[in-house]
DNA sequence: CCCTGGTGGGACGTTAAATGTCTCACCTTG
DNA sequence: CAAGGTGAGACATTTAACGTCCCACCAGGG
């Protein structure tokens, strides 16, 4: 809903969005290093002194900054509304320059990039599972089959997700993953069905069961239907995490620590663990989706945010398919360019 | 939250709003006889043809409304932006010059109109309770007490209330009055203490008892205490209501619809039900604030909105003493204007 | 104590944009 | 087919925006 105004405004009034992002540009650099000379601050932010003098004039007269002979300097009301409009910019404008650089470096099918920080601003994590239900339902055809791994931000996608074709079908990628129940796929298949009015299958499959049980549970008809779905499914939508934060949420044996810290193991997606080369460290046994299927999709759809995840996003996008629509944050995108 | 992101804008980029709404005008006026011509329109809208043309040109640019020979036509985009911005206006801009014309001709405190129509849409409805949780802010000090009266605009006032005083109270104006339980004031009140972090009293009186073990209650020393607030409390919150209406809302007995009806009861607050002229038809037998206690408050807030309220509203300013603050929708100022 | 490098504000000619006004060819509708 | 309304073009004029100076001022350091 807070995307739809800004959307109007944006069909209706595009040029004073940009302006609007403009003036706090140069209220964020004064704030850097007032008191600063109209001049000096001209040179830094790139324009002239006489356009960002008609700039200074206005802001003065709206009180969101004060000007003495001292120089320039930030006013109350500016530090006030500096402080109050950060969450808004990640849904104001996303980082489509950053986006554009990674596609050079990164032969993935497209790529999106969130201002801001997931961890730090509850609305970047929203804006990524906006993107991804946006994205994901300009994708989808009627009748179409989705694999959906777990994760805190996939959780998130339902609230954006909007009935527009028939009869999908959302099936649960992998089988419980030690996960938190409302973080696991099962749960989240079940609202992503709900939001969308459309089917969805649950995975029966305890966390960790003897190698016997598992062979004989992937015999059972409805849990081979899951397997098949999710060989057949057209796309996949999942989160990527760190390993170790991964491990410890989902309380992993003594054991299993141990392979993932020799590995060093930096990123974790459905269940699978991996290096910081992409190479794969450990793999929760569970029943689902392979690695090996990932390249039959027509898409997948990756999302990420948060300094904690950045290694692993790195990592991840060296084992990552072509088939790959990645949907990440600013940390990240700076991070994967640096 | 919404109106902090338009409050920002104000303050930033303050032509942003006005250029849209000025756009916005142009849109409706096209909607309302398209396709319709240039000089047609530019006379309609009171601005020059050269003025508009140049409205229209960018317009077209960004695919609002469609242009040929037959004239101007609005395009798919510019009727779906037309359809989702209407909620939102109620945000952007509130009627200041129907509050001015209002103040003109009723000797109140201060008159607030919002944008909309309250019964049509959700956010107008929400902005007056806004609206009546900032002024009372406004005008609350440490230790105030508050009476507050019941109905379902007055429970959502909390929801925007925030806590900015020390030890404010919050008592029920009077007593149970049939209302479903959201929307008495016991609740209410306990929710607004909630949000501004104050204390609060609750009023235990059954809706409807004997003379007799009414006056035996009002002997109660924690009713007594209720009285005593309300006697002495500063501010009066409340909404004003259509009579038949709430009658209906509150179940009341045959004997009392008849006596409304042939007193011709329109608008009811706080258990009094009154007609045309401002004059008392009926009140209910509870305990608590007295009609006679207003004129001793520092200010009565009333909000109503929507357009069974507008007879109610237009009968209450009769009997409306000087120091009240209305807050009402635009359908009702129209109403009270004409 | 004065000099230097920064500050804001004033000024002004130049350039670009916005505006008011008129004309024309065209289409639609009665 | 004629009349009235349509968009588009044109152009002189006004208005705003701009680039580029200069000046008085002030603070800090030699």
């Amino acid at each position: 809903m807070w995307k739809r105004l800004i959307d109007i405004q944006k069909s209706v009034v595009p040029d004073i969005l940009s302006h609007m992002l403009k003036r706090l540009d140069i209220l964020s650099a004064i704030e850097e290093e007032q008191p600063i000379g109209r001049r000096t601050l001209s040179k830094q932010l790139g324009m002239t002194e006489r356009v960002l003098r008609r700039e200074v004039e206005e802001l003065a007269e709206m009180n969101l900054i004060k000007v003495d002979a001292k120089g320039i300097a930030l006013s109350a009301g500016g530090r006030e509304v500096l402080g109050e409009v950060q969450p808004f910019l990640t849904l104001i404008e996303s980082r489509d320059d950053l986006a554009l650089q990674l596609k050079n470096n990164y032969p993935l099918k497209d790529i999106f990039v969130v201002r801001g920080d997931a961890e730090e601003n509850a609305f970047v994590k929203e804006e990524l599972a906006r993107l991804m239900a946006e994205e994901l339902t300009e994708a989808l055809s009627p009748g179409t089959v989705v694999s959906v791994a777990g994760g805190s931000t996939m959780a998130l996608v339902s609230k954006f997700l909007r009935p527009k074709h028939d009869n999908l079908l959302f099936v649960p990628a992998r089988g419980g993953l030690g996960e938190e129940p409302a973080y696991q796929s099962n749960d989240i298949v079940a609202n992503l069905a709900e939001a969308a009015e459309g089917q969805h299958r649950i995975l029966y499959a305890p966390d960790s069961i003897s190698e016997a049980s598992l062979e004989s549970l992937k015999a059972e008809p409805m849990v081979r239907e899951i397997i098949d779905l999710n060989r057949r499914s057209a796309f996949l939508i999942h989160g990527i995490g760190d390993a170790l934060e991964m491990a410890r949420r989902r309380k992993v044996d003594e054991e299993t620590l141990r392979i993932l810290t020799e590995g060093e193991a930096v990123g974790e997606t459905f269940g699978f663990y991996f290096n910081a080369d992409g190479e794969l460290v450990h793999k929760v046994k569970t029943i689902g989706l392979q690695l090996g299927d990932l390249d039959k999709k027509e898409s997948i759809f990756a999302v990420a945010g948060g300094e904690s995840k950045k290694e692993a996003v790195k990592a991840y996008l060296k084992l990552a398919p072509e088939n790959t629509i990645l949907i990440i944050d600013e940390v990240i995108a700076r991070h994967l360019l640096a």
